[in-house]
DNA sequence: TCTGGGGTCCTAGGACCC
DNA sequence: TCTGGGGTCCTAGGACCC
């Protein structure tokens, strides 16, 4: 069996953790920019607010119904789900933390009765220790376990966790399961299979492999024999490395400002090289991608990226930001507002003490013990307490005017230093 | 006026090789 | 006038996930 742990309204949760006058009232959670709704609490939900509803059209039933809203408070949430992954291996042989807010577990070899019990115990524990109400479905593949968790969120009786073994009563609620809810069917591919008359995760288990392979490929395979109780996808512990690490953001109002677009693009090759020696990963290849303002050009979006291959991997943010900056410098056009920028990180291979190229200067040793430094700086004092100076000091191009306080995570003042 | 961010995998097509 | 077959690697774009 394959359990799959999966947090309730998990941010708007995070945030009633740390304030009880959000419970049993409508809120929401935005994202950055506060731009549109990303977690909405049962009430939120029950008033008909849609996820991903952007915040402008929201302004007249957040002040009838008493709404409240928050900015998104990333940090506080990744602390938490920590503590939340935490508790439940406590509990378990093994599970793999597929998401911020979701865990599947491995129950394999355990006995039914005690499967039941287990569930109901990891649920009743989260909810102890971190204070996180979690939904808990189980089954034979991770795709059933996905469908079964939906049971104990609509179901308040079933208190919070729910065992889908018996093949009749898979079908039964496969019936009910609309096919575009499936893991791994998406927009296009439920708008395809509806107007083909298959419109519910049932039908589409009842098709040929052969249909399916055709209509949707390998892929569509994979998720149609895992309904079927197939395993095609198992419990990986470890995670893989990352093979891209990206970090882009979209500014509230756009920059035509090359300078201050150039220091965004700095701060993200330095957060994105910060998780690169963090996995011990080395890249060779960076991409600087960047979206102009929708409002320019009468709505056109124009997306430009610049690949930009290393001549040696690195793990190194000034080598990196260095780089990065003059490419900047160099593609940025006059007068364009750009309205999104981003870093990507590519090639990502583990590190190992390299051949020195024929014509170098040597140095690489003394640029580890800086990076290593700065890691560990930032990670006592908090991040960007020290920056490279082509970052720029504290210039939010992104807005978030509901922010909670820092409740869990010590932010402490900045301090700069030149690095250059 | 105002609509997020970070990932993975697959496929098709082009370039190139022998 | 006639113009092969098989393979790899890379990239861009599509689709999907939370």
């Amino acid at each position: 069996m394959i359990g799959l742990a999966d947090c309730n309204n998990f941010y708007v949760s995070c945030e009633r953790v740390f304030n009880p006058a959000l419970k049993g009232v409508p809120v929401l959670v935005l994202s950055n920019n506060d731009g549109c709704v990303i977690s909405r609490s049962p009430e939120a939900k029950s008033l008909g607010i849609a996820m991903g509803e952007p915040l402008f059209k929201l302004n007249a039933i957040i002040k009838i119904e008493g709404i409240k809203v928050l900015s998104s408070n990333f940090a506080l949430y990744a602390d938490i789900a920590h503590r939340v992954m935490n508790t439940i291996s406590s509990l378990v042989p093994s599970i793999e933390i597929y998401s911020i807010d979701e865990a599947f577990i491995n129950f394999d070899g355990i006995e039914r009765e005690k499967v039941i019990e287990l569930a109901s115990q990891i649920v009743s524990k989260v909810l102890k220790n971190v204070g996180i109400p979690i939904s808990l479905g189980l089954s034979y593949t991770k795709t059933l376990a996905k469908v079964a968790t939906t049971l104990p969120k609509r179901n308040p009786y079933l208190k919070g966790s729910f065992l889908m073994d018996d093949w009749d009563e898979i079908d039964k609620i496969l019936e009910r399961i609309p096919v575009g809810d499936v893991w791994g069917i998406g927009k296009r591919s439920s708008a395809k299979l509806v107007t083909l008359g298959i419109e519910s995760a049932l039908k589409f288990k009842s098709e040929s492999s052969m249909r399916v392979n055709s209509l949707m490929g390998v892929r569509g395979v994979r998720v149609w024999s895992e309904l079927r109780g197939e395993k095609c996808f198992g419990i990986e512990e470890n995670s893989p490395d990352k093979k891209e690490i990206r970090t882009s953001r979209t500014f509230s109002r756009g920059s035509s400002n090359h300078e201050r677009v150039i220091e965004a693009l700095a701060k993200f090759t330095a957060y994105s090289a910060q998780k690169l020696r963090a996995q011990g990963g080395v890249t060779s290849k960076v991409i600087l991608f960047f979206y102009s303002s929708p409002f320019q050009n009468s709505g056109k979006v124009e997306t430009r990226s610049i690949a930009l291959p290393l001549e040696r991997p690195t793990d190194n943010t000034l080598q990196l930001v260095k780089r990065v900056s003059s490419a900047a410098l160099n593609s940025l056009t006059k007068g364009v507002v750009y309205k999104k920028v981003g870093v990507i990180l590519s090639d990502i291979v583990k590190k190992t003490p390299l051949q020195p190229l024929l014509f170098d200067s040597g140095g690489c040793e003394k640029g580890d013990k800086l990076m290593h430094s700065l890691d560990e700086i930032n990670a006592k004092y908090g991040r960007d307490s020290v920056v490279v100076a082509t970052e720029g000091v504290d210039k939010r191009l992104t807005k978030r005017e509901y922010l909670s306080p820092k409740y869990s995570t010590k932010w402490e003042d900045i301090i700069v230093v030149n690095c250059r």
